[in-house]
DNA sequence: GAAATTTAAATGTCAGACTTTTAATTGTAA
DNA sequence: TTACAATTAAAAGTCTGACATTTAAATTTC
């Protein structure tokens, strides 16, 4: 059987990809169902291998297929997992912050925003492991001789043992995007920021709340932490721009 | 410059890919930075040029680069536009739930969990623009001839309305592949729901409340919809699953 | 000086061969 | 008959080399 791609623009590859993702997400084509081999779909996209190879590539990035080889091996269509849901979500959000297409501002507000409304069902369904997680994240923040390094991990198991305990796997997913993007200025706030007992008194009482089943008062410690996150945030970002500000003055002020 | 990859496993162009992907994370490779040609990077990487070619494909994939065809074209590190990431936000979240990877229910939750997290500031900075597309949508879906099509659209539009007034582009993002990746499902519903009037005045309901800045009303008028809408899904799956049941019977009766 | 032409550097595509992996099959010995 | 080893075939992975096409710069022509 021969199939037809669009005429309009070249790029045989990207067609073939097109071709076999919508096939997927129309549901032509099943779960663990094995496409034909590269030689095959060749053939009937009229097409070569390498051309057939290169468009698998692409549906592979995408983690909507996996390859095997050997016999009765060949291109199989995945069931796309959480795990690889995540690591595209961490991937797609950090590209967009690293490369300013969003402020931290902006990222820091819908971070806390989904995190708070996440409380709600965290306070109704949390489990005895999710507090145990965050009792213990908190008790080992308090210890004074903490790196910075464990510090920001710590911070980082508190917050997803919160987004945990709310049982949504989606908002789990969501939100581990925007966490993971986040973490190399967060660790550069953390590492300026001298007074962690702000942060550890919002990080009980949410723990305290959500113990207690009273969402708001979690909403309400959550603004708290997204207010001083973007306050030393802001700092940060002054103390950066200062600084780059007075090295470019020490370079220029021979001349002119 | 010979550059050496992980001796571990094999497929070189995912490891090409993922070195590449790692240097434009790291900030190594700016945006529109010009990678070297195909065969230039096939020297670096100590590979054909086909399996360069593959690697690249990988990274357009998650359109991380862009490729230019003629004399000084070549890839270019690409910055990753809203646009692309809610395209990639969407696939993802579509295959999620059509591969049954996630029940509708807790895609629902979800949703309408972000949703409320939009409301706070949806309240405060909704501009008349915003305000003025939902009251379009309200006065569209009351009419009574509206057709089954129009009024699904119309739903969309009113959401995404809603979710744009809060003026946060990473919660559209966020939100964009969420209910597109319902919509099917929410067509069906729509397509079943004999009384539009309760939707209607939950809508009118949430207007008005964002109009007057009382976020909790949204807040609350949204946990209606999500429960409502919640019921009618359920009412679905359970009226197809009926037919099915059914209709296997018919197959199979004058056997045995 | 402007328009047309040439040119060179890329990507896009193809054909064919070879390598490696892998699972089924076949053969062999206990 | 069963368990284990050798064979085999199918498929992905890789390489080489060639040609086609596109595109912007450089050159020529008027």
């Amino acid at each position: 059987m021969k199939t037809d791609l669009e005429t309009s623009s070249s790029d045989l590859s990207a067609q073939i990809a097109k071709a076999i993702r919508d096939a997927i997400v129309e549901g032509k084509l099943l779960v663990d169902e094995r496409l034909p081999s590269e030689a095959e779909l060749a053939e009937q996209f009229n097409v070569s291998r390498p051309t057939v190879r290169e468009a698998l590539k692409r549906l592979a990035a995408q983690s909507l297929i996996r390859t095997q080889r050997g016999a009765f091996g060949g291109a199989f269509i995945n069931r796309l997992s959480y795990e690889d849901a995540y690591g595209q979500q961490i991937t797609t959000s950090t590209l967009l912050l690293s490369m300013n297409t969003i402020s931290f501002d902006v990222a820091c507000e819908a971070r806390f925003a989904m995190e708070r409304a996440c409380a709600p069902f965290a306070a109704e369904r949390r489990s005895a492991d999710h507090l145990a997680t965050m009792r213990a994240e908190i008790h080992r923040q308090s210890h004074p001789g903490l790196s910075d390094e464990s510090w920001c991990a710590s911070d980082v198991t508190f917050h997803r043992a919160l987004v945990d305990a709310a049982g949504n796997p989606v908002l789990s997913y969501q939100l581990a995007g925007a966490v993971e993007a986040m973490q190399p200025l967060m660790n550069m706030i953390t590492f300026t920021a001298r007074n962690r007992e702000k942060i550890i008194a919002l990080h009980t009482t949410i723990a305290d709340e959500i113990e207690n089943q009273r969402p708001e008062k979690v909403e309400h410690a959550l603004t708290d932490l997204s207010t001083y996150t973007k306050t030393l945030a802001s700092d940060v970002i002054k103390a950066r721009l200062q600084q780059k500000t007075m090295s470019d003055n020490t370079d220029g002020s021979d001349r002119s």
